[in-house]
DNA sequence: ATGCCGGGTCCTACCCGA
């Protein structure tokens, strides 16, 4: 079973990406991040026409997230639980498919809105840590998957790419990043991969990707019963190579 | 060297991203 996450940067602009890749990676569940449109404005049936069934969590301008899916799944819930109830971001997506609760995210960057703005971001990181507590005392087989906007340690982003203040790197939101792994949650692509430099972005600018300044902030976190079927998890550099790439390329986890 | 590119939007200068 293959479990993708991608954040497209403007699934209008990346909608035929998107489609190749689908067909190419043929995964079960593709979650996506920064579809920036409204939820009746997602193209849903280009991704029918392939064999995927769709469900967007939309806005205009910012934000949203989609998946698709080969199966059924069931929508649990289409913002996080614990939230003020008029927080409008979209942001937050959780489906049931195949016995498994599967999370997709876009977490706050946290950089923008000041102090306001980081304070967002690690209260969204504790209300995520809350549902994951409640899921997993449940005992229900649990995936989050996404765009975290966190490089949980130095060998998670190359040396010069951000400055040590960076919302993704701060201590508080590192710390909030291993609250979550301590509930007993495994980061698949670090267990995969335990040494060294891996990347799932490069920035547009200054020419980050051709002097490989990327950033590892998309991860797919993993119950004790998932990770035991962990067979792989890897980023496709091959995307970030593609005419008019998003700044993130896809990470692709299979289970057995 | 936080605004170098690239997305968005009350259309065009400005917000946001990481």
């Amino acid at each position: 079973m293959k479990i993708a996450t991608w954040n497209v940067n403007s699934i209008r602009q990346r909608e035929g990406h998107v489609q190749r890749w689908l067909t190419q990676c043929q995964p079960d569940i593709l979650f996506l991040q920064e579809i920036k449109c409204e939820t009746h404005a997602f193209p849903a049936l280009t991704f029918h026409g392939i064999g995927y069934m769709a469900e967007a969590v939309g806005q205009k301008s910012y934000n949203g997230v989609a998946v698709l899916s080969r199966a059924p799944f069931t929508v649990v819930h289409r913002a996080l639980p614990g939230l003020p109830a008029d927080d409008t971001q979209a942001r937050y997506l959780e489906i049931e498919a195949a016995d498994m609760t599967l999370i997709g995210i876009y977490l706050p960057n946290g950089n923008s809105g000041g102090s306001a703005g980081f304070a967002y971001k690690l209260a969204w990181m504790e209300c995520l840590a809350e549902r994951a507590r409640a899921l997993l005392a449940a005992d229900r087989p649990l995936a989050i998957t996404g765009d975290f906007n966190v490089c949980p340690t130095d060998d998670d982003f190359a040396p010069g790419a951000l400055s040590a203040t960076d919302a993704l790197v701060r201590p508080e939101t590192r710390a909030k990043f291993r609250q979550l792994i301590w509930l007993g949650l495994t980061d698949a692509i670090r267990a995969a991969h335990p040494h060294g430099h891996i990347y799932t972005f490069w920035d547009y600018q200054a020419g980050a990707w051709q002097r490989d300044l990327g950033l590892r902030i998309d991860h797919t976190l993993l119950s004790s019963a998932l990770a035991e079927r962990l067979v792989s998890a890897t980023p496709d550099k091959a995307e970030r190579d593609q005419p008019q790439p998003s700044d993130h390329v896809p990470v692709v986890t299979e289970l057995s």
